[in-house]
DNA sequence: TGCGTTTTAGCTCGTACGTTCTAGAATGCC
DNA sequence: GGCATTCTAGAACGTACGAGCTAAAACGCA
C-alpha cells in the first residue's frame, strides 16, 4: 500500500491510506489506453488498486473521474513539456516540443497516442463539459505556439512572410494531425516527413511574399 | 419502402426488399455520429429501417457491419473527392481539397468530423483488422497528395525547395488535425488559419532551401 | 477505551447490450 | 399450388455495466 496523504478535510478519523496521485496516474493509464467507454469501474478498482466504495467516495462517479484524470494528464505531461519547452529560445522551443512529440509516439509501444486528442473524439463531442476542458487545452498549446513564433519572427530565427496566428495555428494542427497518424501508422518516415515539412515553413526566409 | 436490389445468391425466392445502399447510408449516419461503442444495435435496427434478423443476415454481426459502413463511407465520400479533385491542375486539387474540407467541417452542425479519423481512434487501435482499413485508406490520401505535389513541382506551382514526398505527408498530417480541431473547435479563423500556412508552405518561392 | 470515519471485499440492483430465436406473412420459381 | 427463402415484429438469453449497499476491519483522536 501507498504511503498516507494528509486529506483535505478537517477532521479525519482515519486518514486515506492510497496516494491520490498515483491512484490518478493509474486511472490515466486506464482510459489513456482503453477510452471512456473502453474502461470500466472494475477495470479501474483492479488497476487503481481502491476499492469500489473508496473510489467513488473520493472522486465521484466513473465521468467526474475521468474528468479528474484528464486534467491530471493535462497539467502533467502537457503542460510540463510547455512550461519545459518554454524556457528555450522560440524557435529551438518548436523544434524541442515536435522532436519530444515525435519520440513519444514513436516509442510508444501500445499505440495509444495523446489522451488529449483520444478525448477529443472520445468524450468530448457529446458532452459540453468536457469539450469545454478539451478545448481550452487546445487553446493553451495554441497560445504557446504563437507565442513562440511571435518570439521567433522578432528575433528572425522564424519567417515574418505568414501572420505569426496561422503559423501558431498551423502547429496546432499539425501536432493534432501528427498525433492520429501515431496510432494508425507508426512509421518514423511518415512522422519525420510530416514534421520537416513544417520546420521548412517556419524555416522560410524572411521577405518573400506568398502567393496567396 | 425502398425498391427491389437482385441480390448476389444464385436462387433467391423472395429478394430484398431493402435497398442495400440506403441501408448502409444509414449505418454510416449512425456509426459516424456516435461511434462504434455508442451505437447500438436497436439504433442500427431503428434508424436503418430494416428487421434485426435481415442485418444479421445481411451483413453479419455489428463488427462486420461497421466494417461495411466504413468501407461505404471511404468509397463513396473519400475516394469520390479525390477522384473529383484528381481532374483538376495539381495546385489547384489541393486548394480545392482543403476548401471542401473546411466547408464540410464548419458546416457539420453535429460536429461528427470525418468518419475516417473518428475511426482511426475509435476502433482501430483495438482491432487490427479495422487497422488495416484505415491504415489503407490514409496511403490512398497520402498518394493523392503527393501525386499533387509531385505533379505541382512538375510545372511550377509547388515549390521544389521541400521533397514532394515530405509536402505529401505534410498535408496528410494537416488534414487530420483539421478534422480533429473541428470538431472542438469549430472557428472559421482557427481552420482558415491552418490552412493558410499550409498554403503559404506550398506556394513557397522555388530555389530557396530551407536551413533545416 | 470508545466514538467516528474510512478502509476493505464482495454482493446486489436495474439497465442495456449483442445475438439468437420464434412465429407468421410475403414473394419468386418450378 | 407448393416449396424455399426472406421478410417482419418482437421475445428471449446470457453477459456486462454503473452504481449503491452491507458488514467487518483499521485507524486517529479525545
Amino acid at each position: 500500500m501507498p504511503g498516507l496523504s494528509p486529506g483535505a478535510d478537517d477532521e479525519m478519523a482515519r486518514p486515506r491510506e492510497f496516494d491520490e496521485e498515483a491512484v490518478l496516474d493509474a486511472a490515466v493509464r486506464c482510459f489513456w489506453a482503453h477510452g471512456y467507454e473502453g474502461t470500466s469501474v472494475r477495470d479501474l478498482i483492479a488497476n487503481t488498486g481502491i476499492a469500489g466504495a473508496s473510489l467513488y467516495n473520493a472522486f465521484g462517479d466513473k465521468r467526474a473521474f475521468y474528468q479528474k484524470a484528464l486534467d491530471h494528464y493535462v497539467e502533467g505531461s502537457i503542460g510540463d513539456r510547455i512550461r519545459r519547452c518554454g524556457d528555450l529560445a522560440p524557435r529551438a522551443a518548436i523544434g524541442a516540443f515536435f522532436a519530444e512529440i515525435l519520440k513519444r509516439s514513436l516509442g510508444d509501444r501500445q499505440h495509444k497516442g495523446c489522451m488529449l486528442v483520444n478525448a477529443a473524439l472520445d468524450v468530448a463531442p457529446h458532452d459540453p463539459d468536457f469539450r469545454k476542458a478539451v478545448a481550452g487545452a487546445l487553446v493553451d498549446i495554441e497560445q504557446f505556439f504563437c507565442n513562440c513564433v511571435k518570439a521567433g519572427q522578432a528575433d528572425g530565427t522564424i519567417t515574418r512572410s505568414v501572420p505569426a496566428q496561422d503559423l501558431g495555428r498551423h502547429l496546432l494542427g499539425v501536432l493534432m494531425g501528427i498525433r492520429v497518424l501515431a496510432r494508425i501508422r507508426p512509421e518514423r518516415q511518415l512522422l519525420e516527413g510530416v514534421v520537416a515539412a513544417a520546420f521548412a515553413l517556419l524555416d522560410r526566409p524572411v521577405g518573400e511574399a506568398a502567393k496567396q
